[in-house]
Parts: C-alpha cells; structure tokens; sequence
DNA sequence: CCTCTTAGTGTTAAGTATACACTAAGAGGG
DNA sequence: CCCTCTTAGTGTATACTTAACACTAAGAGG
C-alpha cells in the first residue's frame, strides 16, 4: 500500500492572478519577491498548499495573508508542471485568477510588509518564473469568460450605471461597443435590478444605478438565457 | 531558502477520461483498481506524477502504460484538490481528457495484464473517489468545445462521410441536427477536404469521403472564422 | 439663462439561423 | 432486369439576430 507512494513529490504551490478595475485601466496586483531566485522581481501572489487544506482554500489564504484581500470571486485557470519553471527544484503551481472589487477592497498595497502593487494589465513588467505566461492565460480567459457570463459585476461597485457596464466591457475586451445596443442587450438579460437612485457628484446629468440581481441570473441561466455580449 | 519547503506535500497524480466513438455510443475507457482502496471499482486511468516529467507527458506516459494509446488528442481539464478525496492520503490530481480514434488503435483491452474497459458515457458504473465528478466535468467540456473547435475530427478516422461527421455531433451533443443545414454550415468552414473516394461495404448509395485539413484550419482561425456548430 | 457634458431612447438594413422535401445513386433480392 | 430499399445530396423562404446610426432630455456650473 505505501509501495504506490515511493516517489520523490513534486512542491504544490498556487498562484494567484487578481484583476482590479481602476478606470480606465483593468489592473492585475503583483508582489515584489524579497527572497531568491528572482529577488526583486515582481510575481503572482501565491504560495504553498498545506497538506490539509483544499486547493481553493489555499489560494483564498494566500490572497488573505498577501493581499488582505477576502470573499472575492475567484475560480481555477491552469495548472502548469514544467520541470524547471522553478530553478530550485521542481514546483508545480495551480493558477487561479479573481476579481475584486477596489471600491470595497481599498487599496492593498504593502500587507504583511510586502511591496505590492497594481500594475495597468498592458503594461506588467517581466515577471518572475513562468508567471508572464499564467498572467496572460488569465486575462485570456477573462476575455473569453466576460462573453458569456456575467462575472464582469464583480469589478464593479454593487450599485453602477449602464455606462460604466459598458466601459468595464470595453476596457475587458478592449474594443469600443455600441451604446444603443449595449444596452439594448443587457437590459434584455433581465438581470439587473433597476434602483431608485441616481449617481452622484458628476458635472451633468445623472445616470440611473442598477444593482446585479445574483438570484434572477440563476433563474435565467436555468432558462437557458443567452448572455453573450 | 530550505526554510521555505518545510511542508509536508501532497502526492500528486494525473488521471484521464478517454473518450472514444463507438457508433452509435460515445465511450469512455476504464480501469478496474487491484488494489485498495475502491478494489474492484472501475477508475479512470491515471498514476503518480513523476519529478522529472510534465504534467503533459506524466499524462501521456500514463495513457500509454495504463491503455497502450498513444498520440492522441490530449488536454488538460481541471485540478482536483480536495482533502479527503483519496482516503489514505492527501492527493491531488490534474486532470485531463483524451480523444482516440478506435478505428486506428484496435481496442485496447487488458493490456499490462489490467482488466480496462469501454462504458457508453451514459452508462457508467459508480467510480473510485471523485472519478464520476471528473468525468462528468470532462464530458461537459467535451460538448461545450466541439460546439466551437474542430475537435470533434479526433474521434472518427481519418477519411469520413459527412454524415457519420453529423452522427458524432449528434452523439457528442445528445441531440439531432438538420442535414442540409449541418454541411453548408461545415462546408462553409473550409477545413474538409473533398476527396475522389467515395465510402466501401455499404448497401446503398455510397457517400463521398471527406478529410480534415489542419493546416487549412490554422489558417481560417487566423482569419477569425467562426467554428461554431 | 447659457453652455457643457452625459443620459437615454428606436428604427432600418444586413446577415445569420432555422425549417423543410424531393431527386439521385447504388445495392440487393426476386 | 426491374423493383425496392436506403442513404446521398441539394436550395429556398422565413424568422431572428446583429449592427449601424443621431437626436432630445436632464442636470451642473458659471
């Protein structure tokens, strides 16, 4: 029985990559590394899975302990295994990517004595291991996912307006959508609770709030509802 | 530097949902476990990850040594981490799914003196640990990327008739297409190529042979084109 | 009260998806 | 050889979806 447990184990780490909407740039937060190899070098927060804790328990401690950051969305990329994306010995890490919200999680920077900060997601500079490469998958699925599910809300404050929807949009999949027809097909969506309040200091007009309703968008998923944009 | 790789680890294994179409079934290959735990039980292939190989090739070695297959289609689905899901231990497995053309690797039976069979995908016994949730996760992933990948080619050999090309999808996606809509669709993409055979053995009008031409393809998906069925 | 800025709103045209039925070819049996 | 059986192969019309497009309304601020 011990007989199938003979081999030498591979480390188990996971990472983290966090995007953070700061108009007009969609920002990904990064923590300086203070030890070798790479020291100085800027790196996905994540660290060691305990032996007993689940995997996504892991990645939400580790955002805990280096982020301060708690109860974001958070969700499973990839998980990569090359044999030498760490030089000291073999480590294989299992990504995840989340949202988080800057109006609620006000800025993050130096936790736990560590140099953190939010870097624009066109303009991260060359990371530590393989990181670049888990970024870039993140953002990618992020791209994708936006599409068809409506995770982008949890970027934003709980009560936004239709054009800052939009602009969340845009700058995700980084092209320009019409506003007619953007609204058009979200409000078709029927997920958005329409409040009774307006935004706030802004030099013209006043946009409606609405506010993500968590439970119709259950219902409509069940319905088979559509939720392209 | 040591310091830091002081936690006891979690083992490390891969396992693999293979499907492979068996008209008018779509299969998934299994293994029947010799040891405890879940003796007796059918599992999905899979084995320890070794130190000095990928993920990816752990994959493919396991496949090869588990089922005899080899150069197949192979992706990475989904890492599964909970702490109890192995009751000796805790372990955590990546995941992945393969697609083998039966027509070229003749069944793979008991090879390596294991007892491994193939199960209609709707007709698949209770399995050892979280095999069924990985299973169902890889047949859900199945249906959802052939709707908008040409994956769907992996699984039947490698000259066909358009109709057993719309009988995989009908199979893969558990409902029926409408014919003339199917081939201008799959026409329309430009990734067959016609060829000057027609089908053998059969007793009636025979259909023409089609091939799938990746490189074509690489070269639509650069153009954008869209692949959705 | 004038200016500035963004909110909010419908219609038309183009393109895409769906529904639908008959003739052609070839095999096999009498 | 001809009749039957089975699947191959093909086009059109309609509904639906997407994309393009511009003006009036509201409110703030000087």
């Amino acid at each position: 029985m011990t007989s199938t447990y003979e081999f030498p184990r591979p480390a188990l780490t996971v990472d983290c990559v966090v995007f953070g909407l700061d108009e007009p740039d969609l920002k990904v937060l990064l923590i300086r590394r203070e030890l070798e190899p790479y020291r100085g070098k800027w790196a996905l927060p994540g660290g060691f899975v305990h032996v007993d804790e689940s995997l996504d328990d892991s990645a939400k401690r580790e955002l805990r302990e280096e982020t301060g950051l708690e109860k974001v969305f958070l969700e499973q990329l990839y998980t990569y295994g090359d044999v030498d994306r760490d030089p000291r010995e073999r480590v294989v890490t299992v990504a995840y990517y989340a949202l988080v919200r800057l109006s609620d999680h006000r800025v993050v920077a130096a936790t736990d004595a560590r140099d953190a900060a939010w870097f624009g997601v066109h303009d991260v500079p060359r990371l530590a291991f393989d990181h670049d490469r888990i970024l870039n998958a993140a953002y990618q699925r992020l791209q994708n996912k936006v599409r068809y599910e409506p995770i982008g809300f949890e970027l934003l404050p709980r009560k936004f307006t239709l054009r800052q929807l939009q602009r969340l949009y845009e700058i995700i999949l980084d092209r320009s959508l019409d506003k007619r027809n953007f609204r058009k097909k979200i409000l078709g969506m029927d997920v958005l609770e329409e409040l009774d309040e307006v935004e706030t200091d802004v030099a013209h007009r006043a946009a409606r709030l609405y506010r993500f309703n968590q439970k119709r968008y259950r219902e409509m998923v069940k319905q088979g509802v559509n939720f392209e944009i």
